[in-house]
DNA sequence: AAAACGGGGGC
DNA sequence: GCCCCAGTTTT
């Protein structure tokens, strides 16, 4: 695939996504230049609703909006303030051990290298690349299930795993689509391109996906 | 590579 | 009741 092929490809995403007023682009543009805020609604939407992760997130903030001040809440505290995003154990539990971590090893501040940030206890390759990607302006892809299905689905990329669908990407996508196309394509693959029940006949992409026809995407 | 983790909400 | 979800960690 050339480069006018993918841009086209980037743009057609965009149309199919429904723009710049889908909810999680105009969420994620209000926390854009706030690595702090992205990585903590970040660890709290892993595997949650992202409706109910922006919530969630502004009540965190509005009992602590910096590292010295949330590691000092208590577990209790922060599963009142995130309900109901489920996985409370991990997360109530993480969040202090996080902004300890900043406060203590990074002086406040979220890193901004990959290494770093996958130091963090219970940051991962997504959460990393989209606090990088987000938060700093970096030119990173993170890919989420959405990313990795609809990569594949669309035969960009042929991979089993979302790392080796990263190392796929970055072979393939020019760097300058990077950041765009990650965020476009967890907008598509939310509305349009879901795992289960795919709308394929508002899809304008079917000319370029395998399995127009088949019921199920899975 | 696969399983464990883990809980509210939609149907 | 059952299944799904912007993942990460452990076995």
């Amino acid at each position: 695939m050339d480069s006018k092929e993918i841009d086209l490809l980037v743009r057609r995403l965009e149309v199919s996504a429904g723009g710049a007023d889908f909810p999680i682009v105009t969420q994620l543009a209000e926390r854009q230049h706030d690595p702090f805020k992205i990585l903590i609604s970040t660890v709290l939407s892993l595997r949650t609703k992202d409706e109910v992760t922006g919530k969630a997130t502004e009540k965190l903030f509005r009992l602590a909006s910096t590292p010295e001040g949330m590691m000092k809440l208590s577990e209790e505290e922060i599963r009142q303030a995130i309900y109901p995003v489920g996985f409370y154990r991990n997360k109530a539990r993480q969040i202090p051990e996080i902004c300890r971590d900043l406060v203590e090893r990074f002086f406040s501040r979220v890193p901004d290298t990959l290494e770093d940030l996958l130091s963090l206890k219970g940051v991962g390759r997504k959460t990393a690349n989209l606090v990088l990607s987000l938060g700093y302006g970096q030119e990173a892809i993170c890919v989420d299930t959405h990313v990795h299905r609809i990569s594949n689905r669309l035969g960009l990329v042929k991979t089993k795993t979302p790392e080796q669908t990263e190392f796929a990407l970055q072979d393939t996508l020019p760097r300058c689509y990077w950041s765009r196309y990650n965020t476009l394509l967890v907008s598509f693959g939310q509305r349009v391109c879901r795992p289960v029940s795919p709308l394929c006949s508002s899809c304008l992409l079917g000319d370029l996906c395998p399995r127009i026809s088949v019921t199920s995407h899975r």
